[in-house]
DNA sequence: AAATACGCTTGATGTAGGTCAATACAAGGT
DNA sequence: ACCTTGTATTGACCTACATCAAGCGTATTT
């Protein structure tokens, strides 16, 4: 048995609407609950991001792979986030993208096929879908702003400010790859901010 | 009288449906069309952004000052995009951006409310909604990872083939703030590429 | 038609942050 | 308990790109 009760607190809560128990079953129906152990892959570059995850517990990274070799995170995720390359969701095209767990990963997950079963029936998760891509518009225009506007220590204050709990669950040199820099850079400026 | 059928058009082609008389109607009643020179603004930083606007003719850029008075443009926009700050149009929030005719400008804009007023009437309508959501969060999640793992050459190249008419229709230097670069090292930069 | 502003280029110089390498320590696996 | 692997720090050096400044052609303005 697994924890559906988060996804439903989660639906509830962002689109403001009460999930009936009709509504519930039809979300257990066609949700798989999926454990995965740290450093397994959701996702691999050149797959098709077939499944949509919700992250029950644990925490994932999702990143690209240069030709130099350097790794780029682009997004860190913790519970009660999902976990998909949209592009690739929505599109059915294969992936750039790797999401690799950072620590042991429960998550739920349904392919693209079956949310279309529910984006109708049920109100309460088609309200959210609508919610989460306001989020995700809004957020992503910040993030981009702060990559051009700012400096590597103004966004990690952004940074601190805004997730202070990443310090905690990441190790920092996930963090320095979140915020376009070196691990090495990081380290230089959380010494020099101290003084 | 205005043009309302590039409206209807974009509507009909990106959503996959037809659009009723009276879905054109309602489209007409709540659509003002508001002219724009070149040089006016359609949001200043700091105002809410009251109205989302559809570009029939002109282009615009979207930037932001920093505290050393640069300049950031984070979009460039042409006919048939949508012009507004989501963050600031969806919250009712102060926005951080301007937005700016570079030329001269016809929209046609709408409130909050009045979408909210079609958005479940008109079928079409909502199913754009969807489309344009998607295509912004892939769009954004591209530019994110250029940004982080391109070299400024690679940026400016991935521009060239994707929005080639860029290129015609803005300023070397409006490109280079798009890029996230300096106009000299634009400049320099398509030197080099060309030998 | 003159005056002004704007956009592009080129050169000289500056700097934020990257790269490489060494060390130290903590954590996991067997 | 040992070995391996990952994580953080620090120093020396490097590079991509910014900044400053000057010159030039082409639009705009008056």
């Amino acid at each position: 048995m697994s924890n559906f009760e988060a996804l439903f607190d989660y639906i509830q809560e962002i689109s403001g609407k009460l999930l009936s128990e009709d509504d519930k079953r039809l979300l257990m129906a066609h949700f798989k609950p999926k454990k995965l152990r740290k450093r397994q892959y959701f996702l691999q570059e050149g797959d098709v991001c077939k499944y949509i995850g919700f992250i029950v517990k644990g925490s994932a990274r999702t990143f690209t792979v240069d030709e130099k070799g350097h790794e780029h995170i682009l997004k860190l995720s913790l519970e009660n986030w999902w976990l998909a390359d949209f592009e690739s969701f929505y599109l059915l095209t294969p992936s750039r993208f790797n999401i690799e767990a950072l620590e042991d990963l429960e998550v739920l997950q349904s392919s693209n096929a079956q949310i279309e079963d529910f984006l109708k029936p049920i109100p309460a998760f088609s309200a959210m879908a609508n919610v989460i891509s306001q989020n995700y518009t809004i957020a992503n225009q910040k993030r981009m702003q702060a990559a051009m506007s700012y400096t590597a220590e103004e966004r990690y204050e952004d940074l601190i400010s805004n997730y202070p709990h990443f310090l905690q669950r990441f190790p920092q040199n996930m963090i320095a790859s979140y915020l376009g820099l070196s691990p090495e850079t990081l380290s230089r400026l959380k010494k020099n901010s101290f003084k």
